[in-house]
DNA sequence: ACCTGAACACCGTTCAAGT
DNA sequence: ACCTGAACACCGTTCAAGT
């Protein structure tokens, strides 16, 4: 209260690991709407346009911003168990980050940055997918098709828990209108409308993943036989 | 060149089809970064304030483009034929859609409007599932699991190509950039790097919808049984 | 009743000026 | 060399004023 606010930041006081922390605290609390340069700027303690001293645009520091999330997880290996529970666990793991950190998996995660972090994630799950008996372009294959759904079904929520809350709750509701469709006129919504209107995100997600687990387990030279996988099909 | 443009509109020119048909030909043009509410007016020919007395927000007119946008689709059905490639051929419609039409798919297809269009869709794809042999609340998960994938995939496409051509070009390199990856680091990443990186969205695409395709028959009380569905794991 | 136009509180980005 | 502050061309939304 006594320092006057207006002054002048020391020379060396930001770079890009310090934007880019301030970035994800601010998506963390704001969102991706509260997201903003002006905003940014006054999470460094420092006028906005100082970024464009370490970033040539928005765009690039949002591209370093998807490496640093990437970068941070820490998903436990599970060397001697399963390299299917593997994947199960990587899914599980991004589908929650999105939960908890809506503005930051909404903003990051359509993008690709050619980063450390980035590649460190490639190759940990394109290794899972060796496991599994593919060779190495099939694993590559099966990451890329992999990664696309897990980051496209996290970012979906996200984007949807990102909105403001207005936009929010009547996106919710909606969902719970589908009661209220009229059964003559649409027989099948009619039959399932409850268990469509009432059914949550995670449970949908749960049900794709077994989707695609099984599908993936179909497809591997060295399928986990004997083995019950953590995914429960329309459990 | 003759009549002045700053014209007043006759009273009842504009109300809620007019204005959601010209939101989707903004979008199909400029994207979703070209769809404000100036450009809007703009496209109206009227003064973008107008707007508001027909919806109550930028977000109502969201939902009712994204119903209208559903509406509009016209999955050809295939009666007679496996009820497995219904499924492959919608998939396939919507990615297609969001290939075609980037700013109209990345701005709707996370929401959800309780509207005839969206009623129907969901509707169809129900009865899809019930061909199948499921019940109608098993039909309702499959749908939900289904649906969320589909529109997950193709809206993360979507927004892609929605970028501004910088930032697309910088994704697109970035994806190039795999190859560059040290490969003593990364060996994984390094014996895949090739496919990796020149692997297409749409090709990422077909080999998740083999994947699921996969999983939904082995979940299936009657799967197609004799019947060679259109997708191919890792051709 | 419906559309306009000015106004408000914001954006991302640039660049001359300060230190 | 690095940060500031004013400026530019935008946003979504509101509301008194026009017709």
């Amino acid at each position: 209260m006594a320092t006057p606010r207006k002054r002048r930041l020391p020379r060396g006081t930001l770079d890009r690991d310090t934007i880019v922390a301030a970035s994800l605290r601010l998506l963390d609390e704001k969102g991706m709407r509260g997201f903003s340069m002006p905003a940014l700027g006054r999470e460094l303690g420092a006028d906005p346009s100082a970024v464009y001293r370490h970033f040539a645009s928005k765009d690039e520091l949002v591209l370093a911003i998807t490496d640093a999330l990437i970068a941070e997880q820490d998903v436990p290996s599970l060397r001697g168990s399963c390299w299917i529970e593997s994947l199960i666990l990587i899914a599980r793991h991004t589908w929650e980050l999105g939960g908890r950190r809506p503005g930051a998996m909404a903003l990051t995660a359509s993008r690709t940055a050619a980063m450390p972090g980035t590649f460190a994630a490639a190759d940990h799950i394109i290794g899972v997918f060796r496991e599994g008996g593919f060779d190495a372009d099939d694993a590559g294959r099966m990451y890329r098709s992999f990664v696309d759904f897990m980051l496209a079904t996290a970012q979906q929520r996200a984007a949807l828990l990102d909105l403001d809350p207005e936009a929010l709750e009547l996106d919710l509701s909606n969902e719970a209108a589908f009661r209220s469709a009229d059964p003559r006129r649409y027989p099948n919504l009619g039959a399932a409308a409850e268990t469509v209107a009432t059914r949550t995100w995670t449970e949908s997600f749960e049900l794709g993943l077994a989707m695609l687990i099984t599908g993936i387990e179909a497809m591997a030279p060295k399928p986990c036989r004997g083995h019950t996988h953590s995914v429960r099909p329309l459990a």
